[in-house]
Order: structure tokens, then sequence, then C-alpha cells
DNA sequence: ACCCAGGGTCATA
DNA sequence: TATGACCATGGG
């Protein structure tokens, strides 16, 4: 007999379920601060966390983890200081973009009124601040119902047959978005889970055997 | 020694 | 629209 065929929401839910059962509450964004999300998000682009740790570990040691500050900061000094997250002429650079045009917007406060749509749209216009970046902001130090589409998202997608992971950003953004019930605690976790289930297993290389979305994986996960 | 990591911009065809 | 070059440290 034929398998029914799943809509693409419940299999996606599924894939949550079983995620967050093995690994539990991410407890994402690692950060302080809605502002040092921000940082982070710039920070972390095609970098690996732990490098980010320690160049904010810096920055906050130099008591540079403000945007006034790092605005004003002579780009070579800031660029010392986020040295080990790697890329840190451009990202300096990038960072000093973002705070002056955050501090011209007021900050927080005044960024926090603005609905989603043009939130996104303000966000991208900065130089440096990409899809990822702008959707890493908004999700974790705006709390908005965007769904975060990265590299490990679109491995594990693509492996368990449910999305194309070649599509383009806005795209497979728009199916997870269409297919979910726009919720921030739900997109907060499923993004969380997806990347820590990418560090571990889900990897270039993938270690089947450990998988625990074994049963639900048909094809390349084995 | 090689590959990869919680991407984005810019030049070119 | 779609590739390719470039950015650069640190861990496995």
């Amino acid at each position: 007999m034929a398998r029914q065929k799943l809509s693409r929401g419940r299999l996606l839910l599924s894939v949550y379920r079983r995620l967050y059962r093995h690994y539990g509450d991410r407890n994402w964004w690692p950060a302080d601060s809605p502002f040092e999300v921000m940082v982070g998000a710039v920070l972390t682009q095609n970098t690996a966390w732990i490098n980010v740790e320690r160049a904010i570990a810096n920055l906050k040691f130099n008591q540079a983890l403000d945007a006034k500050v790092m605005a004003e900061l002579p780009p070579q000094l800031l660029a010392k200081w986020i040295k080990p997250s790697g890329y840190f002429n451009i990202k300096a650079k990038r960072l000093q973009n973002f705070c002056r045009w955050y501090l011209a917007q007021n900050g927080y406060r005044g960024l926090r009124k603005k609905p989603t749509d043009v939130l996104r749209t303000a966000l991208l216009s900065v130089n440096g601040v990409g899809p990822e970046t702008a959707d890493d902001i908004l999700l974790y130090a705006f709390d908005r119902p965007v769904f975060v589409i990265d590299a490990y998202t679109r491995r594990l997608m693509s492996r368990l047959g449910i999305l194309d992971g070649d599509q383009k950003y806005e795209s497979l953004r728009a199916d997870f978005e269409v297919a979910l019930k726009p919720d921030v605690t739900l997109f907060n976790q499923y993004h969380a889970l997806i990347v820590e289930h990418g560090k571990n297993i889900c990897r270039p290389r993938p270690r089947c055997g450990d998988c625990v979305l074994r049963s639900g994986c048909p094809g390349a996960m084995h």
C-alpha cells in the first residue's frame, strides 16, 4: 500500500520534535544583551562560534561592547580585538557600519517600534548585513518570527528530502514560514537545534550511525 | 596538509 | 541571474 504523503508542515514538525527530544532546550542566542546578539551575528559570518566567543570576550575586556564606543574606535584597534574571529579587517568595518546605523536609528528603543518587514529591509540596507545576519538579529535580538536559513539548514533538509537546499535564501525561508505557524519560540529553538545537530552529526561527511533522525531520513543520511 | 566554520560584497559575463 | 575571488583565524 502507498504510504500517506505528509505535508511539509508535518514533516518539519516531526523533525523538530525528534531534535528537541534528543537535544532539549538550546537556550539561544548565547548573549547577555540584544546588542551582543547583533555583534555576534556579524562576527560569526562564515566563522566557528568558539572564535567569536574569544572576540566578544576581548571586546568586553576592553569595555568596547557598546555601539558608541565601537563606532568611534580606530578601525585597526577594533580589528585587533576581534582578530580571533577571522576576516578582522572587513568585520571591523562592518561592525562600525552597523553601529553608526544603529545609533542613527536611536538604538534598540527606536528599532523595536518598527514592523518586522520594515526592520528587515532596514537591516539589509547596512553594508555587511546580509539575509542570514539580518534574520539572526530579527529572531534572536528582536523576537520576531523569522526563520533563519543557514548552511546547516540547507544540508539537513536537503538530505531529508524535505526541501531543495539549492533554492535561494528567500525562497527557502518562505517555505519554512508558510509550512509552520509563526512562533518565535519554535523558530528560536528549531534553528538552534539544527545548528547543534549540524555541528555533531549532520556534517559534510555525515555520521549516519549516530543520527537521531535515522528513522526519518532516507537516502543521503545513510 | 587539508577541510571546514552559525556569510557577504563586489566584479565580471 | 549566476558564478568566482576575496576576506583570515583556529580546530579537527
